[in-house]
DNA sequence: TATATTTCTTAACTTAAGTTAAGAAATACG
DNA sequence: CGTATTTCTTAACTTAAGTTAAGAAATATA
C-alpha cells in the first residue's frame, strides 16, 4: 500500500532509502469505510488527503440536495479549499468505497520539508499540475454538452462510471439524475 | 503602473526597498494593443503573464467558433497550460484591450528566486489559492444554471460585462451567444 | 461622414434538459 | 431469505438552450 505513495512521489522527485524510510512512519495511513464523512460543511479543518486506494467525493449541500462535483480516486491529492483560505468548508467530503488514504496537515508538511528539502519542490511542481489540469477539465467542461461531458468521461475515467452512483455523476456532469438516465438510453439506442 | 505589482506582491510578501528595486529593472514590463494575439495554438510557449491593466482572454478554435473560457484582469496572472506541461498551446491568448502586462519565463523566475529567496514562497501561495478559487469557481459553475452563472457575474465582477463583447461572455457562461441575449431579455422582463 | 463590417437582438422552430411522478431494479439489513 | 429502502429508469409535460435566419445597432474604416 505504502508503495503506491512512493511510486506517486517517484513521478516528481527521487527519493534516497533513507528518506524513503523517514517518510513511511509518519503516521499519516488511515483505512476509511465506505459512508464515512471526512470533512462537513461549516468545519475548519487543516487536513489534506492523498488517496491510495478507494474513492472520496467532495459534494455541496444545496437546497436539501447533493451536488456532486468532484471524485478524487487512486494516486489524487486533494487539499480543501477551507485549508487554503481558513474558511469554513462550503461542501463536504466522503468516501464512496472502503478508502487508504494519507491524511497530513502544515505541521506534517513543514515536517517532510526540514527532513528533505526536495519535498517542497515536488508540492510546487504538482500544484502546478493541478491548477493546469483543473484549468483545463473547467475549460473542456464549458465547451461541451452533457453528451459530450459523458462521452468524454468514459474514455478518460471509465472505471468512475462503473464505481460511482449515477445521481453522483450526474450532478458531477453538471445535469439531473433523470437526464443523465435519458441521455445513456439515448446513446444507446443511436448506436444500434 | 509598476506600484500595481509591487501592491499584488505585497499582499503576499513584504519586500524590502532594495528587492522592490531589484525587480523594476528586469524588463519583463510591456505593452500591448487590443487584438494582439500574445499566444497562439500549437506554440511552444514559456511566458508567463501578470496584467497590470487592460484585458486579456483565452480561447479555443473549435470547429472555426472561437469559445471563450477565461478572462484576466488587473492583478491577475496567467500560467498557460503549455508552460506547465511542455505540450503545444491547445488555446489562442488574445488581448480585448490596450494592456500592459508582466511577461516572465521559468529562467527570469529563477533570477528572482536567487535574489530573494522570498519569492518562491509567494509564488507557492499564490498557486494554491489560485488552485483553490479555480475549484471553487468550477463547481460554482456546474452547480448553476445559465443564468445563476449571468447573475453570478453580474455580482462578482460587473465590470467584466461592460469591457467584454457578448459573443465571449456568453462562452465564458458556456452557452450561445443568441441564448445570452435572449436569457438577459428574460430577466429585464421579469424585474418590471 | 458615409458605407462596410461586425456584433447584437429578435423570432420561429428544434432539441434537450428540468420537473413531477410512478414503477422497476438494486442494495441494505433485520 | 425476504422485506424495506434506496437508486435507477421511464414517461409526460414544461422550460430553456441550440439552430437558422433576418434585421437592428454599433463599430470600424475608406
Amino acid at each position: 500500500m505504502k508503495d503506491i505513495l512512493l511510486d506517486f512521489i517517484a513521478k516528481y522527485i527521487t527519493l534516497t532509502e533513507e528518506e524513503k524510510d523517514a517518510i513511511l512512519p509518519m503516521d499519516i495511513f488511515h483505512t476509511v469505510t465506505k459512508g464515512t464523512i471526512l470533512l462537513r460543511e461549516g468545519q475548519y479543518s487543516k487536513e489534506s488527503y492523498f488517496v491510495l486506494k478507494g474513492c472520496i467525493r467532495t459534494y455541496y449541500l444545496l437546497d436539501g440536495e447533493e451536488k456532486t462535483t468532484a471524485f478524487y480516486t487512486e494516486m489524487e491529492a486533494l487539499t480543501p479549499n477551507c485549508v487554503v483560505n481558513q474558511t469554513p468548508s462550503e461542501y463536504f467530503i466522503s468516501c464512496i468505497e472502503d478508502t487508504v488514504l494519507t491524511i497530513s496537515n502544515a505541521d506534517k508538511e513543514a515536517e517532510m520539508n526540514s527532513k528533505f528539502p526536495k519535498f517542497e519542490i515536488m508540492c510546487r511542481k504538482m500544484s502546478e499540475e493541478l491548477l493546469a489540469k483543473q484549468r483545463f477539465d473547467f475549460d473542456e467542461f464549458k465547451t461541451s454538452s452533457p453528451e459530450q461531458r459523458y462521452r468524454n468521461l468514459l474514455q478518460n475515467r471509465p472505471d468512475l462510471i462503473q464505481r460511482v452512483p449515477q445521481q453522483q455523476l450526474a450532478s458531477y456532469l453538471g445535469i439531473k439524475p433523470q437526464s443523465l438516465s435519458r441521455l445513456r438510453a439515448r446513446m444507446y439506442e443511436k448506436k444500434s
